[in-house]
Parts: structure tokens; sequence; C-alpha cells
DNA sequence: CAACACACTATGTCACGACACAGATTCCGG
DNA sequence: CCGGAATCTGTGTCGTGACATAGTGTGTTG
């Protein structure tokens, strides 16, 4: 197998096996990994997002926006969706006190997620690795998010 | 944000930006992704293989067996599905003509997004890249899978 | 102010992808 | 040989994820 068939699927095997183990951490609290990054990106931003502006922070969607996605956090009473008064159109999405609650148990299993992959890096290698799989993605649907991401919060 | 969960987000985008091309270029037959890794799969193995032991080879799909997926092929006339003589519980799927067709489309536009990762790696760096993404899956249900797929493809 | 381009959200559709379970067939211990 | 365990395929269900389109609200230009 040539290396880039094999960077190829490694990248796939990564994305999927680190997935699996995210949504049956989360399945504790009747979560998912789709909705678990929702709850961060709310949560990061006090005055609240829109959902276009949630579509073009979200690494996990690249499709237009993520009404449904939103639904069922709104459903599960983890997300408020205020009707901006400005413009009409607009909603202003905010998390609820259980949403709060939610995102800090979420950014627990994160950090245990983080603390594996640190081990895997084995404390080197980790900077030649981000740099080549940016450039995979740079400027594009995902790419582009992970981009607005850093942008928001440096560092 | 600290280097863990850049990794993290820049493997999903990796492989979401990288999935989104190579579905845009399979569209032209009709075809997705996963399908086309089945077609491989399939075309890679001159005696055919049960739905077991594809599902075990696919990367693509951890779950248990993944009749859906080539349910659709047969439908589409790619994939035959023969009743083992041996072990009437086993299927054997082979190409069809029109599946070795396809799969030959696949390979063309496999070899363009691997010129594309082999620029993006920039000749070097690929291999410590491949050795963390590879200790990220390894052991796991996507990892298991992509070792079984080169312990048949060495090289 | 009227018409029209534009922005934002909602929804219909299709194909995964994960999980659980059902039904058929083979294998194996006694 | 026989009955249960193991294996294999099929299917129901739910939540994405991508694409297209509809519908409502805004604002801009004449």
């Amino acid at each position: 197998m040539r290396q880039a068939e094999l960077i190829r699927y490694a990248i796939l095997a990564a994305q999927r096996d680190g997935n699996l183990w995210f949504a049956r951490e989360l399945r504790a609290r009747a979560l998912t990994p789709s909705q678990a990054e929702v709850l961060r990106v709310i949560g990061d931003d006090p005055n609240g997002v829109g959902l276009v502006d949630l579509g073009r922070l979200l690494v996990c969607e690249s499709g237009t926006n993520p009404s449904r996605l939103v639904d069922r956090l709104v459903a599960a009473g983890l997300v408020q969706r205020l009707h901006s008064r400005a413009d009409r159109r607009r909603l202003v999405l905010t998390l609820t006190s259980a949403g709060e609650e939610a995102e800090r148990f979420v950014r627990g299993v994160e950090a245990r997620m983080y603390a594996q992959i640190d081990a895997a890096c084995g404390g080197a290698g980790g900077e030649s690795l981000v740099s080549v799989l940016l450039s995979l993605s740079a400027g594009q649907s995902a790419g582009s998010a992970l981009e607005r991401r850093l942008a928001k919060a440096p560092e």
C-alpha cells in the first residue's frame, strides 16, 4: 500500500475510532459527538450565536445550517432558541443551565481524550502532524471552520 | 487551543474535507465513498468475500455487517451476491463486469487524491504522521480493519 | 414606496453508521 | 443422532451529514 493511501486510511481510522470512543463516553448523558461540539461552541460565546454562525464554526458539519442538530438539543432542554429582536430572521442560541452542566461533562470527557492523544504523540511529532493535517483541509469546508475556531480562541 | 485538541479537530477536518472531495468526484458515477471502498475490497480478492469478511476489512464501517451497503451495489448491478455452496449461511460477493469497470474508475479518482496527499506531505514527515495516527486507532475497530488490510496487501 | 436581490432558518430526501435483535444454518459436546 | 452454542445475514431504529429547495424577513435601489 503506497504511503498516501496509508495516510488516507490512517486518518479515517483515527477519526472513526476516536469518534466511537467519544460517543460511548457521551452515551451516559444521551449526547452524541456532534451535539457535544455544538454545546462547546455555543458555550464558548457569551453573546449566543445564530445558526449560520454555528454552522461556520462546526468542524463536524459542512452543510448549510445545523437546524435539526440544534432541534434535538432544544428538545432535550440544553439549548435555548430565541428570536433576535434586531433581526427577526436570526436566532440567538444560548445554553440553559442544564446545557451548561452538560457542557462541563463534555469538557471532562474531552480532557480524558486529550490525555490519550498526548500519550500517543509521545511528546514530539505533534507539530508536524498538525501542519500536514491542516494543509490537507486548508481553505475547504471543515478546514475553514477550524480556522475560524482558532481565530476566536487563540493560543 | 491545546495541541491535543487541535490534533483532534485537524484529523476530523482532514477526514471530512477529503471525504467531501472524494464524494464529489464519485458522484459522476453515482457512487459514494463507502461504496467505493467496498468495490476496492471485493475487487482485491479474486475468491470473493463474505459479509463478515468484508465488514472486518472496511475501515469505513465498524458495525456488525454491511448488508445494506452491499444491497445498493447489488441493486446497481455492480456486485454479485452468491450463496456459498459449502456453507449456506455465507454469501460470496464478487464484482460484475460493470463493477470491475466502476472499480477502475474508483482507482483513477484515488490516484488523484493520493497525488494531493503526497503534495501536502511535501516529501517528508509522512512516516511520523502515519505512526502517530496508527497508534491512535491501534487495536480498535477501524484500526484493526486497517491492520487486516495491510496484512492482506503487504509492501 | 415598490420591487428585487439577499440573508437566515426550516424541511424533504437519501445514504450512511452505530446499535440491538431476529432468523437461518452450521458446529460441537454428549 | 440431538440439542444448544456459535456463526452468518437481514432488519428495525435513531442520529447524523450532504444536497436541494422553500419560506420568511431585511435592505437597497430605482
